[in-house]
DNA sequence: TAAAAATACTCCATAGGTATTTTAT
DNA sequence: ATAAAATACCTATGGAGTATTTTTA
């Protein structure tokens, strides 16, 4: 019982003979006969009665057929949804983002892309880098954006944009207004820091490492899951933190939050587009990272820097 | 794109591994090779990405799957329907049954069988023995029981029991309390019959025709489309009619009306088992007839004869 | 007699195998 | 080093054809 056999049935039930049937399909009278006889002898009954000029189902030959086209049409409809998805930029898409790119990053992207491709379903889904990363690995997501470089080597991680970090304290705290901090200042300061699976966490981490430093080496006062809860806490005067100011770009136009520079410190990172490097991307990734790279031509900031409030 | 490679595929899915699939369905690795590959060029696109230890579905392989998965369902479905029509007694089945047996012999089988086989839903459908014969040869219908021979020589029709008709007059008629009456008298008297597809016309017109007679010698007065018109038509005193005494069972008893024989006229009738000769019974069509053939092993007369009204 | 299906046969495309190489962990 | 998929190559089943016979209207 194979999907030709059945639609070779079919024809020969609609056109009531194995020769018209043969016509229908392009073979010949006596290659029905023997799919029909094949149908027979598998499923151990006649299927169509031959009476003369006509060729006739017989009950059980009346239930195949019914079953036979829903089968077909089922076949049909797979072959037009497999074209589909292929032939043209529709469906659902979702992209995933790290912290910042996820809320200052992809949201112009999201928006972009939707309005070029109105057919699309786009959703953004949010996590810290190493979860996104993760799930790009996994499978569960095709495509991410992320502010941290994966150890996996089945990560393929292309450079998007670059950024500045910087130091973020509270407007009441004696260093708000200066241009800049020395690292042995900062070792002795309250710190608040991300969660370990943070991008921005991780590219701290780096820089201190090229200077000979680790997190260790600073007073940690608490380690908060978004980016959200660090600017509360250094809001409250809990600790001070090193941020992107995308971030906070509100609150230091405004006055509330207070960014500066750490002496002898490179504070820039970068975000990168990621994805399973042997994965194959489907139509609809493929035409998102395009979209990306088309508003991306080339690795860049994302903000001008020095937001503080003048 | 046929059943067997979607089965194949969706085991490379379900079990991530090529050489995994093979064990499932007894096939060697090489040969799940290239039945995946013929589906990828058949679709144009890769289905599955063989990322070292793990074959995983691309999001096309995805989407093929949920189809494949839902024909590969309804294929099941198909093979469970077709051994379930075979192997058990169960379902739908609609007998035919012109007026007679439709009222007198069917009854009586169809609640048998269907105390027999719980899981049967038997329908009778009642015409004229023509009307029922049409049906049986024109697939309609599988089985009938009719009051007259076909024409034709797609029926297969077996003998089930006889009866012998009588004349039927109402009570306050002359001939009330007779014996019988001669045939000379009977073409003078006004004569109710039924349509032309009546199988009791037809046992009257075939008797009449070995006696050198024909219908057109007496004097008709009336047609009537069912038996119950043509008692009615007798009751009133429209004419006299000859009928089976079973139709009138309760009025012979009860002397609402009186049956006579015709003298020299041979009024038995056979009522037969219809069919058609080439088609083939379904197993529930063959359990009837092999039930009926238990009910009547031979033909016989219905009911005795002579029930007037002692 | 004509039209349709069955039968008989021939052929070749391909599903399947084995042996081996390549690739990735 | 191992395990899995790809590749290469071979074989044989059976799907498809043509020619013919049988059947039935």
């Amino acid at each position: 019982m194979d999907l030709w056999q059945l639609n070779i049935f079919c024809k020969v039930v609609e056109r009531k003979s194995f020769s018209k049937a043969g016509k229908a399909v392009h073979l010949s009278q006596p290659t029905i006969s023997s799919h029909i006889r094949d149908l027979e002898s598998h499923f151990g009954c006649r299927l169509i009665d031959r009476l003369g000029k006509e060729a006739v189902p017989t009950r059980a030959g009346s239930l195949l057929y019914q079953h036979a086209r829903r089968i077909l049409q089922l076949k049909d409809e797979t072959e037009a949804a497999m074209a589909e998805f292929q032939g043209s930029i529709k469906g659902r898409f979702v992209v995933g983002g790290s912290t910042i790119p996820g809320a200052y990053i992809l949201p112009r992207l999201v928006g972009g892309f939707a309005e070029r491709f109105p057919d699309v379903t786009l959703s953004l889904e949010i996590g810290d880098s190493e979860q996104i990363l993760a799930e790009t690995l996994s499978g569960g997501l095709e495509l991410g954006v992320v502010g941290a470089l994966s150890t996996d080597r089945r990560a393929e991680q292309i450079r998007l944009m670059e950024d500045v970090m910087c130091l973020v304290v509270p407007p009441r705290h004696p260093w708000a207004g200066r241009e800049s901090m020395d690292l042995e200042s900062l070792k002795k300061e309250p710190f608040i820091l991300r969660e370990r699976g943070s991008g921005t966490r991780q590219a701290i981490a780096g820089h201190l490492k090229a200077l000979g430093l680790s997190i260790d080496d600073f007073r940690i006062v608490a380690e908060m899951g978004n980016t959200q809860a660090v600017i509360q806490g250094i809001k409250s005067g809990l600790g001070v933190s090193i941020l992107s100011p995308v971030a906070v770009e509100e609150e230091l136009a405004s006055g509330r939050l207070f960014a500066l520079k750490v002496e002898g410190a490179d504070l820039r990172r970068n975000f990168y587009l990621t994805r399973h490097k042997d994965r194959t991307p489907s139509p609809l990734c493929q035409a998102f990272i395009r979209y990306i790279q088309e508003v991306y031509p080339f690795p860049g900031p994302i903000l001008p820097l020095d937001a503080n409030a003048k």
